[in-house]
This record gives C-alpha cells, structure tokens and sequence, in this order.
DNA sequence: CTTACTTCGTGACTTATTTCACGAAGGCGG
DNA sequence: CCGCCTTCGTGAAATAAGTCACGAAGTAAG
C-alpha cells in the first residue's frame, strides 16, 4: 500500500520470481494462491512474499490469498510488461549471438531491435531480420531510436569505450557480460552478469568446506 | 584478521572485483595499491575495500597500501585458484555451446570437462576435445570423477530434473541459467543467472523514472 | 630524531533488509 | 448469524551490511 516507503533494490527481482510462478501456475489452471505456497515455490519465507507484495500494492484477500489474474496483471504493470522494450545489443561474439538466437526475449517482451561489432567478419552477418552493423555507427543509427536497454558482450579492453558511446546515444540500462567494472555518469545503471566472479564462488566455498 | 566474525555473502564476490584489477595492475607494471586506489577502480568506497580485506587477513601496511604480489597471491589462495576446476555442462543449446566456445574459462582456472544433452543433433557434436553426450548417461560417467561444479542451460522444464541427477552425481554447486527456482537439498549452492529478472529490472526502472 | 603525511585495521554507528508476530478481514459450515 | 479457520498487511524487533572516524603504524624529508 504504502508508496513512499523505500523499497529495498531485491524486491524488484523477487517480483520477477513471482510474475514468473503465477503464469506458471495460471497455466496450470490455478487462480488463487498463498504467500506461504509462493513462497514455497520462490524458496521464500511467506512474510518476505507479502512484504514485497505490499510495497507496490494490497493485492491480496485476507482469508483466501491472491488471485492470479489479478495479482498477474499488478505485476506485469509494475514490472513494465506489456510495451515491447527494444534492445542494442554490442559484440556478436560467443555470448552476444547465442543471446540473438535466442527466441525467449520476444516472448517476455523484450527484443533485440540492433546489433553491432567490429569484426569485419561478423559486420553484415543477419540473424532472422537483424543485420550486424559495424559498431562505429552506433550513434548514428542509435540516436533517436531510443533503446533505453543495452547488453554489452565484447572483450573486457572494449567494454568501457563501449559503454561511454551507449551512454552518449541515450541508453539508461546496460546489461554487461564483460569482466570489468563500467564508469557511467548518474542517472545510468548497469547490471554485470559476470561469469569468473560467479565460479570463483564456487571454488571459494570448495576449497574451504572441508 | 579475525577469523570468527561473520564474512557477508557479497564480500567473496568483491574478492574476486580486487583480484582482477590487481591483476591488471601488476600487468601494467604497478607494484602497491591502496585502498582509495582500489576502490576507484571498483566503484567502492576505501573503507569497504579495507573491511572486505580485513575479514581474511592483513595484508596492508600501514603508511603504503597493499604489496600487489602479496595480495594477489592471498586472494588467488584464498578463492581456490591454483587448481583447475572441473566443470560439467549440461545443456548444450544457444548458451551451452557459446560457453564450450569461450576459451576464458581455462585462463581462469575453470573447464568445462564433460557436457550433455538430450538433442540426438547435439549429443556426439565435437567441441575441441570435447563430446557431447547423452543426458541419460550422466551418472555413469560422473560418479567417481569428481567435478563438483556444474552448468546448467537447459531449458527450464528440464531444469529441476537435471539438477537433481547433478546433486546425485556429487556436485556440490550448480550455476543456473535455466528461469526455474531450483530445490536443491542443504550442502548444494546454487547461483541463477537469470536473463529475464535482469532486463525486467530495467523495464521497471525505465517504467517508473519518467 | 622529529614532524608531517599517508594509509591501514577496526570498533562504533548508521542504514538496509529480513523476520516475527499479531490484529483485522474474509470465507465457510452449521 | 456465529464461531472457527485461513491468510493478509504491517509495525516492531532482529539481523545483516556498509560507513565513519580515529588510533596506530609506516614513510619521507630535513
């Protein structure tokens, strides 16, 4: 209910996880649900459940839980679903092409509307309706065009210069794949999918139990 | 230096921000940092930096930084590095393969030893040295050999099902690129890499601000 | 050797996030 | 309509994480 409460930044991501489970669920021909049994499917506790819930709204019903076309609908809108976002994406290599064949994105509503390199070899590869361009034409073709979101996924010496054109051609949500950590003014924020960083918490909890 | 007090989960992860820019840095020819110096280059403040630190050891001097060699040598042990950890991968698609391509991992001290999947088109494919096989065949070649991280990137129905013949097989942390919250019994460590929760905190951002 | 400066390590404090636990509301059977 | 059960929403308490700020230790210069 309460709006002006600060939200903690999780909350949003646990949003995600229970969009996620109630259109499963809705699928399943299910139309009502507990926090506690969110929760279970979220490996939540249920006060964590209906504590994110109600920073956004009084979704639910005392005796009988949350009703799933409802509660689906509140979260598609808070979580801005429903517009299909446009998305630049920088580097065709490993990452960056699985990431173009991949087909899921359209169907969470988000797509790869651009798509830039350097490599000679990879400048004019098409991918269904998406032809590669050469990254030295990204303001040029970016201004205006207004993709807010980005995924960079070139090397780690290209990702800052990357990141700072971005910036320049108005993107406001950089999602990076290379291992660096990016410099970008206020008002930018960037999401580090970070792969080393990742198993390398693997093999620091390996090496220490036992 | 104390080793009691309790370690926060994201200080590891930080561990591994600081090994990397050392790393640069000694490349570079540099051969003390300090903790103002590492924090710029991280996005952190000093005294993060020290504290993190401080929870393994002190590795500082007091009017001079941190020895670049030393420190390096501290969090490499300190995060496992040194050996060569073996991976398995199961799920050999869009993400599975771009990862079989990616030649970082070893430089890192990972690689992936074996990968499986369930397309009769995939199983027998040749990646380097590599085969892919069938699914069905994961615990007969696993038992025994040990590797106790593993790579999930199926697709999300088949997610759980891997995931717990993996957890049979001994493997003791999975990374999860599948949207699925996997159960996993105490002991296993799983992280997600979630494409979908990362974009959809940008499409609330971008749905709120303006 | 003394003074001025740098930079660490850390306890105390602040802020952020999660968990607890309970009142109130809704549903249901009789 | 009345208990009884379920389940929400939410302040208050507890836990976790991060920041501050200062004493102590090192360095450098004269």
């Amino acid at each position: 209910m309460n709006e002006k409460k600060r939200i903690p930044k999780s909350a949003v991501s646990r949003l995600s996880l229970y969009l996620r489970e109630i259109q499963r669920l809705e699928k399943d021909g299910r139309d009502r649900v507990s926090s506690t049994e969110l929760g279970e499917f979220t490996d939540l506790t249920d006060a964590q459940v209906r504590k994110d819930l109600s920073y956004f709204g009084n979704f639910g019903t005392s005796g009988s839980g949350y009703e799933i076309a409802t509660l689906k609908a509140s979260l598609r809108k808070i979580l801005g679903k429903g517009a299909m976002w446009p998305i630049v994406l920088v580097g065709v290599g490993n990452i960056g092409s699985a990431l173009l064949r991949y087909p899921g994105f359209k169907h969470e509503g988000f797509v790869i509307k651009e798509a830039y390199d350097v490599d000679r070899n990879k400048i004019g590869v098409r991918y269904d309706e998406l032809v590669v361009k050469d990254v030295a034409d990204i303001n040029k073709n970016e201004k205006g065009k207004a993709a807010k979101i980005a995924i960079i996924a070139v090397p780690e010496k290209a990702a800052q210069d990357v990141a700072d054109i971005l910036v320049k051609s108005n993107v406001k949500c950089i999602l990076n794949f290379a291992p660096v950590v990016l410099k970008v003014p206020e008002g930018v924020t960037v999401r580090n999918i970070d792969l080393s960083t990742e198993l390398e918490n693997f093999s620091f909890l390996l090496s220490f139990s036992k």
